[in-house]
DNA sequence: TGGTTAAGTTTCATTATGAAACTGATGATA
DNA sequence: TATCATCAGTTTCATAATGAAACTTAACCA
């Protein structure tokens, strides 16, 4: 019985939860974000077993979110830094951290605060189009296949309907 | 040995994958946002375990996600809806699916699109910060304390050093 | 009487997790 | 020289979660 896994899977969310469905992975991004980039850092401000810790970092290595970078040698060290990927896998956990801003804390009350760099403004990440600028109203979404969709008519059929285009 | 739990925790990443840090629950939203909404159905899309999945609808549920609908009486059977948070929650799951899109798939090859419902327009999901509309850099953010911080001064200083605020 | 649909439970083997101890290489200290 | 400390992991082992499949309950259908 082993844990599923969607590394196949023709949906972009699967695939993405093969790497950022995990208690843990989410986390460790959080860290890089804040400057945490060696093992022992992870480990102590995660509470991380370390030996999930090592199987974590080396399957976001592996899926690129991080690199690796030696730092020192005899013994050779490596600190983990995002990745191009990465930082846009950064992106979503931001989008979580509204959502869990939004729903678990009291308003006024949130635990942290987001700020641009360079202007020192506060940032409230939003998911909206990139187009209109419009925020997303998941109400008002209709999914339909893309050019990726397999090929299987029925499934396509049963699961589109009428949003099935050719 | 427990699994570990983040529901105390003060941060809002951690608060929020408590219910979407999960290789199922994420996909049952989206079934949610398919049009889904019946146990069987989800069972069906997703090829979960149906013991799983009644623990997974439960918490949904529990956490405010999803309500139980009752459709018909005797014997009763319900459908599960999404509520606000639960719209909220999609929202992230869509920047997942953009990240998916980006990093798995060919350009141009993705499987699935989303329109909006009522101009029928293509949408891209992005992540911008709410005031200004830009996207948001990660490489160019900076996380400071805010109002809910916890009290416990050490920490908050070495976590943050210089972005300390009163 | 038997079959179907729907929504779960139960059981059990397999995996993953968490805690803690251990390793190995090096540098600093007494 | 002997001991301690740091860093980045492994190893071990008890406990918890998962996946598969069979079973249950309750009603309707023919």
């Amino acid at each position: 019985m082993k844990r599923k896994t969607f590394a196949g899977s023709p949906c972009p969310i699967a695939r993405s939860l093969d790497v950022l469905g995990d208690w843990w992975n989410p986390l460790i991004l959080r860290e890089c974000t804040y400057g945490v980039c060696r093992f022992d850092g992870f480990q102590q401000w995660l509470g991380i077993g370390r030996n999930i810790l090592t199987r974590r970092l080396a399957q976001l290595v592996d899926e690129g979110l991080l690199e690796k970078r030696a730092y020192q040698s005899s013994p050779t060290r490596y600190e983990y830094h995002l990745t191009e990927k990465g930082y846009d896998a950064v992106k979503v956990i931001l989008a979580m951290m509204e959502f869990g801003d939004k729903w678990q804390f009291k308003k006024g009350k949130e635990p942290i605060r987001l700020f641009d760099a360079d202007s020192g403004k506060r940032l409230h990440p939003i998911v909206v189009d990139a187009s209109t600028k419009e925020p997303i109203d998941p109400r008002n979404i209709t999914a339909g296949p893309g050019p990726g969709f397999p090929k299987i008519q029925s499934i396509r059929r049963q699961r589109f309907g009428d949003n099935y285009i050719e």
